[in-house]
DNA sequence: ACGTGTGAACCGATTCACAGCA
DNA sequence: TGCTGTGAATCGGTTCACACGT
């Protein structure tokens, strides 16, 4: 990592994201050398930001070649961290929750739901997906012990930040909001908020000026 | 809408959604005058950012006052387009789409699920939270007949691309995806990505990057 | 005096244009 | 020649500073 302190964009890394979904693709379809535009080209994105983006970590192609796919798919796993398992705590196993822990994609990127929490006596020691309930009350216990850092908030809004608030006392130092409340925390926490209210009523405003 | 051709931000319909969700939360306490402070107050938006937002639209504050709640709700509906109701449709009723269709916050948005698809033989006909499920093969008949504009697209990542383009072709104009694949249609369509994955990379990314 | 409304300054991110290397 | 890597130019959006109206 080269240029560690070089200020890079926030929207870098949910480009890498997309990078490496790209290139799993082109990957698991037997290409292992793509240029750029190859990696991009169903992607929104345009090459010169992929350059651009890889550039703020080191240099990861051959100048009039392309990128190694296998490899550039290990060196952007390393920068994103996901090179290692990270066991997350879901929170909240009403509907949503439970949607959630059947979800396919995690272990896809080296995520592992660890455990679930509810509040609900009658949810709780139940097996959803493999994964047992655990009682709210053990929250500090379990992720402790399995050293989770990042948990996935699927309450009901009005228990939204005060779960949050817990999840952080507990040690838990990153958050995926799915409740439509603004958590406010330390800032040392960092939330990436889900809302699906905000993204349909902001393609309503889409659709009614149809204009750009 | 004064200044309807000011190249307004994209982030601005967002922070729109979050401005009336505040504004509705101040009414129901009771609250009918306030400043772009007290609105943005548990925000993370700075009250220059709500008043630049509402420029791009008007004037809808008194100068040395604040805002009127409930007449600025109703200027933020009118401006959003939620003042009216959307019919929406959900294609792909598995765990999540189930999930979504039991999610109570739709109506509060003045959107409302019209009706919900799927291709397993097994679950058309059930009725899920009062929607009943119809045949895929009946899409263009029911999103015409209901006038449906905007759909919620959670069906399996390998079948979203060939639903995204029927629905585009039966009228829908703006989806929601939950499928963790970009979608490629004509540009016409709106396209709001929801990215678990993406998003719990990026949240794996700045733990490891502690700095900032 | 107070809080809104807004042009101008500023800042960050994307795009451009091309140098560098296989 | 072809495609990467990157400083420089550009673009868009946020923030600042203050004029305006009540």
């Amino acid at each position: 990592m080269p240029k560690s302190k070089k200020s890079i964009p926030q929207e870098t890394a949910r480009r890498l994201s997309l990078y490496l979904r790209s290139l799993k693709r082109l990957r698991a379809g037997g290409v292992n050398l793509a240029s750029s535009e190859d990696v991009t080209k169903f992607l929104n994105v345009s090459p010169t930001q992929l350059r651009k983006d890889l550039s703020y970590f080191g240099e990861f192609g051959k100048r009039g070649v392309g990128y190694d796919v296998s490899s550039l798919v290990k060196n952007i796993e390393k920068i994103l961290g996901t090179d290692t398992v990270w066991g997350i705590a879901i929170a909240g196993v009403g509907k949503l929750g439970s949607a959630l822990l059947g979800y396919p994609g995690f272990f896809e990127f080296n995520l592992k739901i660890s455990t679930a929490f509810d509040s609900d006596p009658a949810k709780v020691g139940k097996i959803i997906a493999g994964i047992k309930i655990e009682d709210i009350s053990r929250l500090k216990q379990v992720i402790r012990e399995k050293n989770i850092k990042i948990a996935v908030l699927s309450v009901p809004g009005e228990a939204a930040q005060e779960t949050a608030e817990k999840l952080a006392q507990c040690g838990v130092r990153a958050i995926l909001n799915f409740a439509p409340v603004n958590l406010v925390l330390p800032k040392d926490i960092f939330v990436s908020n889900v809302d699906m209210a905000t993204e349909l009523e902001s393609l309503v405003y889409k659709l009614k000026r149809k204009d750009y």
